[in-house]
RNA sequence: GCAGGAGUCGCCUAGCCUGGUCAAUGGCGCCAGCCUUAGGAGCUGGUUCCUUAGUGGAUUCGCAGGUUCAAAUCCUGCCUCCUGCACCA
């Protein structure tokens, strides 16, 4: 309606797990997977087509289409396409082997949580319990013995120093195994996780823990020979199932001594050791003068190792003061002085070098796969990774930031915080519908990963589409050139694919991209949104037009207060709402609801208002249009100038992506137009039909249904949603400010009237020539709406009759008051 | 826990960046009146409290403080809610 060239594409995202997920419920007969089929008017027998992905994607690709339409969005549908079509999957293979050329697409080595059963990664979503859990990596210091190594497992490595002593699980089973060609002493369920942690392990024999009690291991980094002691608290499931102590500085190890000290713990009498441990300090805090543990113990009043949830909270009181306070005292050699948080990375990397730790990684927290197997840390070799940690590339993507708009602009600092904590990201999977790595065939790129640049693809897609180009001529060079403009068309033409039509096609690519906006939800801001920015800042490095322009970003849609959700069964499909409610109803309604990031409420009674509302809009029309005289007056300017002010407002909103403003200045025209059709005697032909037409062409890209439909009655020819959007013309302001002022007189009349009874005769006191002159024009009006019998009007220096002395009462813009 | 956002007069929302013109925008709902002697339609007014011939005043913008002549708006602390936290779409 602005004169511009719009393209608003749409296309279908079949890539990853769900679709053959839905096959896979459905050849295992499940039930549920059924019913949510047969609820969307599914029948019995053409279910049986869902067990095939592609079926699927087929048929809720025709649903949305359909959906869309019955929305009224004017979609190109020419350039549809579904990511699991062959021509696109070569449009991903050109953006991966870019990427991989420009060093963007790595592989690295990286823990994930594993499920042994599954085979695969457990994420999140795919847990029975554990959400949110994740892997952690302890150091495993390795104390020497004689014959063998006790790898001990601690999120404190800088601890080492005040080592006292080693616990172990006097009743349980340990093993011996060979790890990475030493012997180590470890817990039975520390084999299969060293194992699935890039380890050689091979077990040798078993051993009890009550065997290693009183002997004594060397401490590698110290030297210091230190006892082997039992304790329960040592959790075999975790890590190595070996702890060293340090009493000193944690209240488990501070607990567990004390009670072996006062012989709490009867079994140990038998082996006729000595205690004889003082904790040494050897971290500096300001919070502790003591012994830190002891202290912590103290306060959290912790009695034996047995006061679990005590211990756990004295435990995290000790570590985040000692993390982000403590200093390192003499004991810790080189690290001298240095801040706990501070030498902790470097001094676990200096122990690994020097062999005196290595590391096992655990998880947070029990994590039950779905299949309910216990999952674990499996160190996955050799995946692919898009490098998000480069720092040139984070750079590249903070320009695109500073140059973009946000809408609401909110959201813009939230990116900025994304692209500084983003690390790499896997993008490449094992299983799902998609694309296949080229140069890794095992590999099919992940959901997040092929859904950033396709806006591109949409430029040609109709050209591909239409042409019905097989996918084998799609060749990396046809892409360097339609996208990068890389190369020569008489070179890279081939038989399937004329230089005309590459032409054509670069041409158009160059013509339409980049994006000038993009909408989604804000839970997307952390993933594809920023992914997207990465990508495009990559691909086209040196062509800032092709980079995003601007995103819009909206919260998540409420339904009557409440999220929508399948299994509270509180959602209606957009088939459903439009024919209970309307197209034109709902999407007014929900331009209403909200604007920026908050949740937007969608509610069935403001739905209905909408609708009565638009009923009542369109008689409005019918009753008006065509109906006036030829006689102007002075409101004619006003309803003139009134509607001014509210095109250049509405079409500010619009731009600026404020929907629910510009929904209240729609609320705006509609009132000034009935204010006008009351207020003048007869309304002018011209300017009414004027108004009504802005009307309906405000009204247009919310509810183009009825929109058209009131177009058409008026007698215009075409259709609105594309004639001129109406232009804001100078406004008279004069004649608004003194309309305002019959309208507050008006008010104030209700009130005297309320107050003083009805009268017949009104007199009015005005303090200038202007307002004299307005207020003339509305006598007839306020005789009309107040049901007097006369009216005059006098200048409040010129009164004649004033029994009440309300001319001194009058003031600029409020006249003074008199009735009898 | 970490990061970002939000809490406004029955409900939903505007305002907050750039303090005063804010008892605070618009809609919905509700109440009264009008119209129509069919209306769930439409129109007009009201909708914190007190007071009043159109006025004046009191108390309000999550809670508690602070800055200022002046705060919904700025600062501090607290409470509550939303979103995300990665191999998942």
């Amino acid at each position: 309606m602005q004169g511009f060239n719009v393209l608003f594409p749409f296309g279908f995202h079949a890539t990853g797990e769900p679709i053959l997920g839905v096959v896979e419920r459905l050849k295992k007969g499940d039930h549920a997977q059924k019913q949510v089929l047969l609820r969307e008017g599914i029948s019995e027998q053409d279910i049986e087509k869902f067990k095939d992905p592609k079926y699927i994607v087929r048929f809720w690709q025709k649903r949305i289409e359909n959906d869309a339409n019955s929305l009224g969005l004017s979609v190109d549908w020419r350039r549809k396409f579904t990511t699991i079509d062959p021509v696109f999957n070569k449009f991903i293979e050109w953006q991966y082997n870019y990427l991989r050329k420009k060093g963007y697409v790595i592989q690295a080595t990286h823990p994930v949580v594993w499920c042994p059963h599954c085979n695969s990664p457990t994420g999140d979503h795919d847990r029975l319990s554990g959400e949110g859990e994740s892997p952690i990596e302890y150091i495993v210091i390795k104390f020497k013995m004689d014959d063998f190594v006790l790898p001990t497992a601690t999120l404190r490595p800088e601890t080492v120093f005040g080592v006292t002593n080693i616990w172990v699980r006097p009743d349980a089973e340990y093993v011996r195994a060979e790890v990475d060609g030493e012997v180590w002493v470890v817990s039975e369920s520390a084999v299969e996780k060293l194992k699935d942690q890039l380890h050689s392990v091979k077990v040798k024999g078993k051993l009890k823990g009550s065997d290693l009690i009183g002997k004594y291991a060397k401490n590698p980094v110290t030297g210091n020979e230190v006892i082997v002691l039992p304790a329960t608290f040592v959790d075999l499931n975790n890590a190595t199932g070996i702890v060293m102590s340090v009493p000193a500085h944690a209240p488990y190890d501070w607990i567990a001594l004390n009670d072996l000290k006062s012989s709490a713990d009867a079994s140990f009498k038998k082996y006729g050791i000595k205690i004889d441990i003082k904790p040494i300090k050897l971290i500096e805090t300001p919070n502790f003068d003591g012994i830190p543990a002891e202290q912590a113990c103290l306060q959290f009043s912790v009695n034996s190792q047995l006061d679990k949830e005590a211990l756990e909270k004295a435990t995290n009181e000790v570590y985040k003061k000692e993390f982000h306070l403590g200093v390192l005292n003499d004991l810790a050699g080189k690290y001298k002085g240095m801040q706990v948080s501070k030498c902790k990375k470097s001094l676990s990397s200096d122990f690994k070098s020097n062999g005196f730790a290595s590391s096992i990684w655990e998880l947070t927290g029990k994590v039950v796969c779905r299949c309910t197997t216990e999952a674990h840390v499996k160190i996955l070799e050799n995946q692919w990774f898009l490098k998000f940690s480069d720092p040139e590339w984070k750079n590249l993507a903070r320009k695109c930031v500073d140059n973009m708009k946000f809408y609401p602009d909110d959201a813009r600092k939230q990116f900025y915080e994304i692209i500084e904590w983003l690390e790499d990201k896997a993008c490449a999977r094992k299983s799902g519908l998609g694309t296949r790595l080229p140069w890794d065939n095992e590999w099919i790129v992940e959901t997040l990963s092929d859904s950033v640049i396709y806006m591109a693809f949409y430029t040609i897609s109709h050209f591909l589409n239409e042409n019905n180009i097989e996918p084998h001529y799609l060749k990396d060079e046809v892409f360097d050139y339609v996208m990068l403009g890389m190369g020569n068309a008489d070179k890279i033409a081939s038989k399937g694919l004329n230089k005309d039509l590459l032409e054509k096609m670069r041409k158009e690519f160059d013509y339409w991209y980049g994006q000038d906006m993009r909408s989604s939800a804000k839970e997307l801001i952390p993933n594809h949104f920023t992914f997207s920015i990465f990508h495009h800042v990559a691909v086209w490095p040196d062509e800032p037009k092709r980079w995003p322009k601007a995103y819009t970003i909206n919260g998540m849609q409420q339904m009557n207060g409440q999220k929508m959700s399948k299994s509270k069964g509180n959602y209606i499909t957009i088939k459903e709402a439009i024919e209970k409610y309307s197209s034109d109803a709902i999407r007014i309604t929900l331009m209403d609801s909200t604007e920026g990031m908050d949740d937007p409420d969608w509610t069935e009674k403001s739905t209905l208002a909408w609708r009565d509302k638009l009923d009542h809009i369109f008689n409005l029309v019918k009753e008006n249009y065509n109906k006036g005289i030829d006689k102007t007056t002075v409101m004619d300017e006003w309803l003139y100038s009134r509607l001014q002010n509210h095109i250049s407002k509405l079409t500010q909103h619009l731009e600026s992506i404020q929907n629910k403003s510009a929904v209240t200045v729609l609320h705006m025209i509609l009132n000034d137009i009935n204010w006008y059709l009351r207020r003048v005697d007869k309304p002018n032909k011209k300017i009414t039909n004027y108004a009504l037409e802005v009307l309906i062409k405000c009204l247009s890209p919310f509810t183009p249904f009825i929109a058209e439909e009131m177009w058409s009655q008026i007698g215009k020819k075409g259709f609105v949603s594309i004639s001129e959007w109406p232009k804001a013309d100078v406004s008279n302001e004069e004649i608004i400010k003194l309309e305002e002022f019959v309208k507050n007189l008006c008010d104030d009349l209700s009130q005297v009237i309320k107050l003083a009874g009805k009268k017949n005769k009104l007199y009015l006191y005005v303090a200038s020539p202007k307002e004299f002159e307005h207020f003339s024009t509305a006598e007839e009006f306020l005789k009309k709406q107040f049901g007097f019998h006369s009216v005059s009007i006098h200048l409040s220096s010129q009164a004649v009759y004033d029994p009440e002395g309300k001319s001194k009462r009058a003031k600029f813009g409020k006249p003074g008051i008199y009735v009898e």
